[in-house]
DNA sequence: TTCTTCTATCGTAATTTGACGATTGAAGAA
DNA sequence: TTCTTCAATCGTCAAATTACGATAGAAGAA
């Protein structure tokens, strides 16, 4: 994942309402969940929520599926997984110290 | 790591300037790294790399030592320890489907 | 002391964000 | 058809973000 992308992608997930809709959409993966079931579950006008929703779809981390009249969401786990690998990727870089060098220089230091 | 405190720390994350001078700082964590330093590796005016730093400190992700006549910063690897098990379990409980409950209902569904 | 260096902060401007109500259009239901 | 529901989008507003140059003060160096 590049480096743009990573932090729009955790730019999109620095705020707690979009936190909780991911989580929402985590919970009934199975059933469908449309806007107004994440509305339900929040204190916030449906204009906000489908905001965020669409912060959401821009970074890629939901997709959008028409369910008869209601439009029904759901996560992006592949996409959940790279941002999972480069966050790992990230943070083993930034203990390690050598943050834009391969693991094969941990094993065989220069 | 409660979730505003989480969605405020990805936030900080979330600029591709911030993480560089995270890598930045991991790159030259045995030595001393003072604000010049980040400048110098980025096409950044002094007050802008500043006020980066700045997000980064109140975030926590970062410390601030008086080195002589400049200021030195370092990782706080204590915090990016418990970041990275926050997103650890983020993750987990997306890909579960059960963001809000402990592992042991994964063993022994209701 | 005076000079220089470092850097946090101030002031400013343009852009983005986060919230809301209102509107619009699509899709079923009556 | 008409009515209702769903939800994306528009317009608005306040606040925050991101960038910059300018300033100020602290700490060494001369």
């Amino acid at each position: 994942m590049q480096d743009d992308d990573l932090a729009a992608v955790l730019r999109a997930l620095g705020h707690p309402v979009r936190l909780n809709i991911l989580r929402i959409l985590a919970e009934r993966q199975q059933n469908q969940c449309c806007c107004t079931d994440v509305m339900q579950c929040l204190p916030l006008a449906q204009s906000t929520v489908s905001q965020h929703i669409k912060v959401l779809l821009d970074a890629g981390l939901i997709e959008r599926h028409a369910k008869g009249t209601r439009n029904c969401y759901s996560l992006r786990s592949e996409r959940l997984q790279s941002l999972e690998s480069a966050c790992n990727g990230l943070f083993a870089g930034l203990v390690s110290g050598s943050p834009s060098v391969g693991l094969e220089l941990i094993a065989e230091p220069v």
